[in-house]
DNA sequence: TTACTTAGTCCAAAAAATGGACTAAGTAAA
DNA sequence: TTTACTTAGTCCATTTTTTGGACTAAGTAA
């Protein structure tokens, strides 16, 4: 299987990997929330390949992930925004920096902090169930194939029984 | 920069997305969580390549995030199992599987449905603050680069001013 | 005129992924 | 006691992707 294609994968998944599934195009979606909009502020905070850079933003663009945008006339300048679907994207990466800043910072902690105006504090994310509000945890969670339909495909990628 | 090497990055999601930031990474995670263990299991369900398998499963390994057990003596055979601080990565994975279902489902719904025990019902993810446990939404983040200290490295990468 | 800015493209070299065959060490069936 | 099967990989030649550096285009500023 090559690189982005996903139209044969069912699992959402999957075909979210294809597209997210990339160092680059973590980092700047991280960047995206931090603000970051133009193409050579990406590149040199990132230090990615021009080439690459073009290709990760296109990307993010055909899947309605970034827009662009002109923020100039003459002579016309475009910067990438996140549109809502990106936005939506903000529990993975906010996860990922918890993750990240727990296990791969050095010692004087993680090297940017957010603090949730809300609140006024300093804060890391925990996930919680849409339905009862209490905190996910992996052993909680039942996983099951969607039942199968005749007008639907059969599901090719489920649950496995835990041995052991 | 060449793929997994990650000493020079400081910024945690830079060093995170080395690891993660890959199609296969991911989705073999998500598997883990469905309790897949197996090598020809992972490489049969997920049509990636024995080679490419290989390396995911040995960086994770190298990383801490899965670990081999061995569950049969003769002839001795291992599975890949996830530690603590995979089992951490619940959140990402977790998120992504809402982002996933709800953009790259096909229209029978989400080809894998979970429910919480604890509640009985099926759910999505949602995040919250560490603090005041209210739902955290991109605006009312606030970042900034943690103060420079002379002890350690000024940070590299950080907060933009929001332009327009 | 010359230098600078932004957002890219082009290209050759290097790195990584692919798929299929193959290995090793044991078990199970005929 | 051969033969087939299982699991967890390795090997290798070909294809695909990434890299870094130079270059382009269209306008502004000194």
């Amino acid at each position: 299987m090559k690189r982005f294609e996903l139209s044969e994968q069912q699992c959402s998944v999957a075909r979210s990997s294809v597209i997210l599934g990339d160092q680059w195009t973590l980092t700047i979606l991280s960047d995206c929330f931090l603000g970051v909009r133009r193409f050579d502020q990406f590149q040199e905070r990132l230090g990615v390949s021009r080439t690459t850079l073009t290709s990760r933003l296109k990307l993010l663009e055909e899947h309605g992930i970034l827009e662009q945008r002109q923020y100039q006339d003459r002579p016309p300048r475009f910067e990438y925004r996140l549109t809502h679907k990106g936005r939506e994207l903000f529990p993975v990466i906010s996860t990922l920096i918890t993750w990240g800043d727990k296990y791969y910072s050095d010692s004087a902690g993680p090297p940017i902090l957010r603090r949730h105006k809300t609140c006024g504090h300093d804060f890391h994310t925990v996930l919680s169930c849409s339905d009862c509000g209490e905190t996910l945890v992996p052993r909680d969670v039942e996983a099951r194939k969607r039942p199968d339909d005749e007008r639907y495909p059969p599901v090719e990628r489920g649950p496995v029984k835990r041995t052991g």
